[in-house]
DNA sequence: CGGTCTACTGCAACTCGTTCGCAATAGCGT
DNA sequence: ACGCTATTGCGAACGAGTTGCAGTAGACCG
């Protein structure tokens, strides 16, 4: 079994139907969108691809889309910018590296995630559900400051 | 001369002035707002107690005063929530603890967080700047999901 | 104290992400 | 194909946050 931050092979026709919903062009094209970029994308920029697709697909139903897939356990919504973004759904053992320079992001997998929960459990009478760790920082491809 | 006291090792004043801002009102009234939570708080929950205390501080000026605060670095801005929530500084080895259930943010200081820094610089080529942990789930004031 | 200079403020209009009501449309079971 | 109704497109509305401008009030000087 190969183990990948990302889900693969979930097949979204599949998934909605098994909880009832419809299967339709708007919400394929936003799942197309969502699993080829793989990676945080804000909600206007997912409509502006998803245009690129079809310019006939509303706005109101890209947001629609998504908030369904975050129901459905498919995608996770954050909030690190001024807009919400979006990615495919992966276990929280991955935490997230934010450029402060280009802005990518990027994920990276650590031991360390786990036995913070453990900590917290032990630690603590709070009960952890979901962690989300962001990291703020440059990356390897903004190496120092650029002179302008 | 101070006129009042706050539970809070910062003095505004001080502050402002040695960067060469003013003492204003409004200035003074957010940093009492802020310091009296001493917790996470929305832009728009700050200027309702604000009003509280001197309903002519305009909303405006509650973002600027914010957004100057968080410049010199007395006060963070999150964005864990739809508004974005500010409250005084602390170090990043604080990680936040939000209860899904009443909504509460607990603070809970743990070494796994440096550790998780030095992690990141060994195995990356990532350069880590502010580390942002949040952990959300069920504190102990909130019982737990009672069979319906 | 009283005057001057200008950093702030209040206001109101604006931007922009996101949501909502509703009539029209298109999935899906038959 | 037919009909039921979940979804959509549209446009208007909402709310957080920002901005330009003219008036106000800090701070400094005498």
């Amino acid at each position: 079994m190969v183990s990948s931050a990302y889900p693969v092979g979930v097949d979204l026709e599949v998934e909605l139907r098994t909880h009832g919903y419809r299967v339709t062009t708007a919400r394929r094209v936003v799942w197309d969108v969502l699993s080829a970029a793989g990676d945080h994308l804000t909600a206007p920029s997912i409509t502006s691809r998803v245009h690129a697709v079809d310019p006939s697909i509303n706005g109101a139903s890209v947001y629609r889309a998504l908030t369904l897939f975050a129901e459905l356990g498919l995608v996770r919504e954050s909030r690190y910018e001024d807009a919400s973004t979006w990615e495919p759904f992966h276990d929280d053992a991955a935490i997230h590296l934010v450029c402060s320079e280009c802005g990518r992001v990027m994920h990276h997998n650590t031991e360390l995630v786990p036995r913070l929960r453990r900590a917290i459990q032990v630690a603590t009478d709070f009960a952890p559900d979901e962690i989300d760790v962001r990291v703020s920082g440059r990356c390897g491809h903004c190496p120092a400051e650029s002179p302008a």
